[in-house]
RNA sequence: GGCGGAUUAAUGUAGUGGCCUAGCAUGCAUGCCUCUCACGCAUGAAACUCGGGUUCAAAUCCCGGAUCCGCUACCA
């Protein structure tokens, strides 16, 4: 089993909707996996179940780790010599394989209907399709052969299914997990091909291709456990034991409150994405925000993520994605499922927004003051974001810790107020306004020295002088120095706004 | 119900029999800085699911209970 190939690994996602934040995280830990390795990474799309096949869903996947930097070596929209990449596309390779299962004897022709199985299992408790069991069924083990070939000449729809040997235990060598022993007797008979559609299940069709595409490790969420003994099966079927690729079963992410696996509604409810991009469902019409247009960096989300369920055991969580790829190791994923914690995922983006330059983050904020009509110059937008850049998580927090600078308080804080509007401060500020008036050169370093000396001078208390003056200027006692805060604004505005201030606060 | 997996502070985790008076991070609290808020710095509260065993010694090994999660489809 162990051999010397080069590491292959896949992201196999269903096209059934937007991809889950989960995905991302398996996608990511194959991806790191891979680069660990010098491998490969393969994007292959599982749409077996021609049922639950959305629009856009494709697009939407690959567009989603083209946002967050997870580069497919192989697969759809990337090409190589192992495609089709869409199992929908590979038919003709599945029947090929069916037909092998069904000649060695592990796989057999059932006719049962959906309907009859129903009944089965309402008659039956704990019915399963299994060694004990497909005798009562319809299939081509209690039919001859000609009746079993007539059927399938008048058309009638079929499935294949594997045929399961009772009462072996198999043992799942789970690179995360250890050995993992079931035995075959709790399993059933599987539905590997449908002839309804003239396509396999996830079961045959995920066996198949990472055995043509030469995958060397199956990393996949922990939902797959169960059904590993019967994907060693499967191998063991076709013969294909020695090239085998090794697995490992990923934790969950869990709900960040209560109980049960993070699900759509749970962002909804709380307030947060649970997807990487905006996703306008076809169907039901509904939306669902997404972390790229809340304001998430995407090295933000792909450390967070890769924090979630693995860590390199060291000291600290800022990480760039080659540090990870270089630390990345199977064997220090934990094993228990991880709940999402959206606080820290604030904190991560908060962290690599205070890494961005000035110049960068204000370019990012351009759009968005755009919107509420204002275009301030480049450098002007600079110096503001510079002076806020250590107090925002996302982008659009710029605009609440900066709006000041744009629209005059149409009121004022009343906590504020409360705490440093004093009984002398209109006199306060009426003296502010008349030497702020005689200062020509009007730069923070000139006017500072300038209103602290005649404070200090007059002995009075510089919390109640500041405090008005800066509640009057941008209607609350919070934001960067104030000083700074007026060079930008400007002697006339500030002189304004400050006899506004005295007019309308009694 | 059956089968499998998991269980360290509020959350993510470190820990692979003695170095654990259980470390780190987020969050929370307090203090410092300071014209305010934030940043930063410092400090603090806070955990081994429970019960048995094995051992000189257990968060670490074994058994059992509890709880949680997953699977149990002609879905992936």
């Amino acid at each position: 089993m162990s051999d010397n190939r080069r590491v292959r690994v896949r992201f196999a996602p269903s096209p059934t909707g937007p991809l889950h934040i989960g995905g991302v995280r398996t996608a990511l830990y194959n991806y790191l996996f891979a680069k660990k390795h010098g491998g490969d990474l393969l994007l292959r799309i599982e749409d077996t179940d021609s049922t639950r096949f959305v629009p856009g869903a494709e697009e939407y996947i690959i567009e989603s780790f083209k946002w967050l930097g997870v580069k497919f070596d192989e697969g759809v929209g990337v090409g190589g010599e192992n495609g089709p990449y869409r199992q929908s596309e590979r038919r003709d390779i599945y029947r090929k394989y069916v037909d092998i299962l069904l000649n060695n004897g592990n796989a057999y022709i059932a006719f049962d209907t959906p309907e009859e199985l129903e009944k089965l299992r309402n008659d039956i408790p704990n019915f399963q399709y299994d060694a004990k069991t497909r005798s009562m069924g319809k299939n081509s083990l209690t039919m001859s052969e000609d009746e079993v070939k007539a059927k399938i000449a008048a058309g009638e729809k079929y499935v294949v299914r594997a045929k399961i040997q009772p009462d072996e235990d198999i043992t799942v060598h789970d690179m995360v997990r250890g050995d993992v022993t079931i035995n075959s007797n709790i399993l059933d008979d599987k539905v590997l091909y449908k002839s309804a559609d003239d396509l396999p299940t996830y079961h045959l069709a995920n066996i198949v291709d990472d055995h043509l595409m030469g995958i060397t490790h199956v990393i996949r969420g922990e939902e797959w456990l169960p059904s590993a003994p019967l994907h060693i099966l499967l191998y063991r079927y076709f013969g294909w034991e020695d090239t085998m690729p090794r697995f490992a079963h990923l934790p969950l992410l869990l709900k960040p409150v209560g109980n049960g696996k993070l699900s759509k509604r749970d962002g909804d409810k709380l307030g947060f994405p649970v997807f990487p991009l905006l996703w306008n469902d076809p169907k039901s019409g509904e939306t669902s925000s997404g972390y790229r247009e809340s304001g998430y960096m995407p090295e933000a989300v792909v450390n967070f993520l890769a924090l979630l369920g693995w860590n390199p055991g060291l000291d600290r969580d800022l990480f760039t994605v080659d540090e990870l790829a270089e630390l990345f190791s199977l064997d220090h994923v934990s094993k228990s499922g991880a709940r999402f914690d959206y606080e820290k995922a604030k904190w991560f983006n908060h962290e690599y927004i205070t890494k961005k330059s000035d110049e960068e983050l204000a370019d990012m904020y351009a759009p968005l003051l755009k919107s509420k009509g204002y275009e301030p110059a480049r450098e002007v937008l600079v110096k503001i974001v510079s002076m806020v850049k250590t107090r925002i998580s996302f982008v659009a927090d710029l605009w609440q810790e900066t709006n000041f600078f744009f629209e005059a308080p149409t009121e004022y804080d009343e906590k504020s107020l409360k705490k440093h509007w004093k009984e002398e401060s209109p006199k306060l500020m009426a003296d502010m306004i008349e030497i702020l008036n005689g200062i020509d050169d009007f730069k923070s370093q000139t006017i500072e020295p300038i209103i602290m000396d005649w404070i200090a001078k007059n002995e009075y208390k510089t919390g109640v002088v500041m405090n008005s003056f800066r509640t009057s200027i941008i209607g609350a006692a919070r934001g960067p120095h104030m000083f700074d805060i007026i060079e930008i604004l400007g002697k006339e505005e500030t002189i304004k706004r400050t006899k506004v201030a005295i007019e309308k606060i009694k």
